[in-house]
DNA sequence: ACACTATATTAGCAAAACCTAATTTACTAA
DNA sequence: TTAGTAAATTAGGTTTTGCTAATATAGTGT
């Protein structure tokens, strides 16, 4: 496999969970299976179809499983590997929260800068 | 911090990591600091400015630090422990590939179905 | 001061992502 | 068949990305 190919694969991991209602999506999964239902009211605020939109993002780029249970869907972790890939981010994000002193604060900065 | 900001921050990092040119940049980089025309050069197809765009999008999600050396600058990773977050990657596409057997076709129909 | 080099920044445009509201599909149950 | 429910899809408009080409900045050497 060409390392381009390879490298847009990956990427497309990254991008799949660049996004903090996908993110939110997958942590809610940690435990198992939800129904869409479910999913959509833990989100809280966000609209079913919009919801939805996001599921197919995940599920397009391999990181999501789908089955029909009655009248719903529950969606899974296709790969609970995703799991230690967000881990991995967390505990990055600690590491640069306190190891510069940064806090909140320039990262809110950065936020704003554009 | 409230948890959306730290899932913000989260996504954050791995939509930087989401596009092919800054992970391929983010992966040259796993050895130690290289220069800028160092980085261009390896990257072979991307220009200049496009580089530094992508730099900057790196530097601003806090992953990438840069210094000046004589008339260059020189970036580096600033958490090493971003390698282990795509290593993560690598081994859950590793797994997605050859446990079903879509290998490359199913991805590429992935793509292609947009 | 002038020219040269490495990098950053800007402007402008095209493509992609995201969101909402509306509609459709696929089931189930009466 | 009709009504009801969960989820997916579509249409649309807005915002964000990503790219190229051009220009600006900062530093070096003469």
């Amino acid at each position: 496999m060409s390392q381009e190919v390879a490298q847009k694969m990956l990427s497309g991991i990254f991008k799949a969970l660049g996004h903090p209602t996908r993110l939110a999506i997958v942590m809610l999964l940690k435990d198992g299976e939800l129904c869409v239902c479910k999913i959509v009211e833990e989100l809280g605020s966000e609209q079913q179809s919009n919801v939805s939109q996001h599921l197919a993002v995940l599920r397009s780029e391999g990181l999501l499983a789908s089955r029909k249970v009655g009248l719903n869907v529950h969606y899974r972790l296709r790969y609970p590997e995703v799991l230690e890939l967000v881990q991995a981010a967390e505990r990055m994000l600690l590491r640069e929260l306190d190891d510069t002193r940064k806090s909140l604060g320039n990262w809110q900065e950065r936020q704003k800068e554009e």
